[in-house]
DNA sequence: ACATTATGTAGTAAATTTACAAAAATACAA
DNA sequence: TTGTATTTTTGTAAATTTACTACATAATGT
């Protein structure tokens, strides 16, 4: 049983490729999926108006044995949180619609991260950072912000942490590197030019390269070990919005994994620099 | 249909008050949860060692209108309680199991904060950003980050953009405003002073105060508009890892509420930004 | 006009539910 | 205790609903 997260987006994603009837039992199930759970085949057929074996044609092409099967995995989609789908917000959205949408999106692409979660990678990844006597996180644009997110969380293993924003600093850095010295970059797509000369100056040295990107990119190829984000970004879009969740929530995990191998005697360190923000703050009344 | 949260801890419970037949169908279904929502009303009274009647009125009893009504409240329950219990990951997690954990704990974020977003404010939100003349974002820690963010996302609307992490910068900035000024604050616990005196400064002028906070807290009183982020961060962990995923989420949704009132005249500007990034990047093979 | 695909009809098999009867358990009096 | 009446539990068998299959017809494309 291949689950899929989100039973109702693969349906939304082939409507296009689906005859008539087909098309007819989709967009009733769209229209209604709770109730599609709790329908008989009769009356769904009734209520998408074809007959009962188009339905059940239609559930066997989604990978279901039969239409109770059908029903299962629906319901068990639906249970998942993710009620409707949609691909891209449109002009024709309203304020009800499209922040449920782009919520939605965020989690369908958090729930798919989730399964194909490349842990070998990751493991790597943990090993070589908490071994770094320096690391050095560099991104741009909106991976730029991520490389800020990761800098403030991993300041606190003790490990001196850098970001550089400045692409010349980026050079002069990876240029300089040595043993002991980890480059992290982070890029979505991973063909920055900038961002993989820089790499490709890194790797001229003894410096460690770590990246988050995609695999078989130019900045995959720069690396010793790349974190493989696949997240389908919808092209159409010109905001790169859920690949760069993804990204920090990986950034959670290598942050959560050094913790790990640090040991329980670190935790004392983690609370002191909480205790230091206190005065910086009002007390809660 | 008051679907419990749990069904099978609602059976575990109640297995004490049934009698024998129901009982060895609870057993059943106990020893293989799964399967039963996979199973004939007859497999599953084969393999409880009691009649088909039996296992219907064992489902009537828990609230069902039959067996596949049952199955389905199973099915559902299945899927939906691993989901709804974020743990925090422990010193005797290892590779297998922390990563998944941290993406269900941000995965649960988003869908509790979808559930109770704040739709009036995010209106009046887009509303004043759309008529601002100057946007700044001011975060600090992890919220910097978060304001980083927002500033790449924003500036793509022909709004003058600004973000500072320095806090003198935000004062003065702040204490130079004038109408037609937006000052939008990210801040999870809105308790940190300098950023509270920060956001007062800006409030003493002419500028439009926005904050993205949690609601009763001194940054938010200070505020026009609040917009409301509920996260139960996990206190004993020492990184706000959720929250600022949130956080991220809804100034998506904002940047698509502006890009909405922006109208489709405007996709061509924002297709033309893509555009001039074509050239720092090294072409898909 | 032929081949292919799509859709529906009707019959069949399977699954579920109901009605009812038998069996077991319980209560109570002798 | 023991036997009987009563209630509860459980199973059998039939009725009903539901889902599936085989085949025929319609639509589509070549």
């Amino acid at each position: 049983m291949t689950s899929e997260p989100n039973l109702l987006a693969v349906i939304q994603r082939q409507l296009g490729d689906l005859n008539k009837s087909e098309a007819k039992v989709a967009n009733a199930i769209l229209k209604a999926p709770e109730e599609a759970t709790r329908s008989s085949i009769a009356s769904l057929a009734a209520a998408a108006g074809v007959s009962e074996p188009s339905v059940n044609r239609f559930c066997k092409r989604f990978g279901a044995t039969g239409f109770p099967d059908f029903k299962l995995q629906l319901a068990t989609s639906l249970a998942s949180g993710v009620k409707y789908v949609s691909r891209a917000v449109e002009f024709s959205d309203d304020i009800n619609t499209f922040p449920t949408k782009l919520f939605d999106n965020a989690i369908n692409a958090l729930l798919t991260a989730k399964e194909e979660l490349p842990l070998k990678a990751i493991a790597r990844a943990v090993d070589q950072i908490a071994q770094a006597r320096r690391v050095y996180f560099f991104g741009l644009g909106t991976s730029a912000a991520v490389a800020r997110d990761a800098e403030h969380k991993f300041f606190r293993f003790n490990v001196p942490v850098f970001t550089h924003e400045d692409t010349l600093m980026q050079r002069m850095l990876a240029a300089s590197a040595g043993v002991g010295d980890l480059f992290f970059f982070i890029s979505h797509t991973g063909r920055t030019k900038v961002l993989v000369e820089a790499a490709e100056i890194a790797r001229q040295t003894e410096a460690t390269v770590v990246s988050l990107t995609a695999e078989g990119s130019p900045l995959a190829d720069k690396s010793h070990c790349c974190i493989n984000v696949k997240v389908e970004e919808d092209t159409e879009q010109y905001l790169p919005m859920t690949s760069r969740l993804v990204q920090l929530v990986i950034l959670d995990v290598l942050a959560a994994g050094v913790t790990l191998r640090r040991g329980e005697g670190f935790t004392p360190h983690l609370a002191r620099i909480k205790d230091s923000l206190k005065d910086t703050r009002f007390p809660t009344s």
